[in-house]
DNA sequence: CGATTTTGACCCGCGC
DNA sequence: GCGCGGGTCAAAATCG
């Protein structure tokens, strides 16, 4: 396997049951439970004195060198011709998107929102499994990041979310503030 | 009316 | 080559 399994123990899991309605989630109070990383895109590498997993833990900081030159997803381009033009892996290889982050999460939503815009792009159910997987692509243009979603095969209160890609621009709820913009104190609303 | 979901068909790699 | 399993497309339907 080329994954690396990190748990994450999660002290604060103390969350009641208060069932919240599906309520636009602003911040998602989810027990995470577990974290895994399925990284392909280097699994290359040797394992010369493999070092385990750095103590990076966390969504955001995930920054691999990865350049988004393999754009080659046609936005939205050459719909006519269905035959055998599929998203073109350059240089012929199914060359993955990047590194691939799979999330485990206790949750009855499989809505979870992550600060992205996902337009959902297939179905299926895979074998051996009661559970359909869902496939989402992010909606910003250029930005050919997906995600699967999926519930535990075992556990159906699990929701496993693989991430695959990475994001060429901020999300569209990213607030991030410098101490300078206290002093002015102008409209933030300005997205783009 | 545009963006997104739905859903079956299609496509591709792999194993036989 | 064919069937299977998994991933994606795309037209119609639905949503807001």
């Amino acid at each position: 396997m080329d994954f690396f399994y990190f748990e994450n123990p999660h002290p604060s899991n103390s969350h009641d049951h208060h069932l919240h309605n599906n309520m636009p989630p602003s911040s998602p109070e989810i027990a995470l439970s577990d974290f895994l990383l399925l990284d392909d895109f280097l699994h290359h590498h040797h394992h010369h004195g493999d070092s385990p997993p750095s103590s990076q833990s966390t969504e955001s900081s995930e920054k691999p060198t990865f350049s988004d030159t393999t754009h080659g997803f046609t936005t939205g381009a050459t719909s006519k011709n269905n035959n055998n033009n599929m998203q073109n892996a350059n240089s012929g290889s199914k060359a993955r998107l990047g590194p691939r982050i799979a999330f485990r999460t206790q949750s009855e939503l499989e809505i979870m929102d992550d600060g992205y815009k996902w337009r959902k792009y297939g179905k299926k159910s895979v074998k051996s499994s009661p559970n359909l997987r869902n496939y989402y692509k992010c909606s910003s243009g250029g930005c050919s990041v997906k995600k699967r979603v999926e519930r535990d095969r075992e556990d159906s209160s699990y929701v496993i979310t693989t991430y695959e890609g990475v994001h060429n621009h901020q999300s569209p709820f990213t607030t991030y503030y410098s101490p300078i913009s206290f002093l002015h104190s102008d409209d933030s609303t300005s997205s783009k």
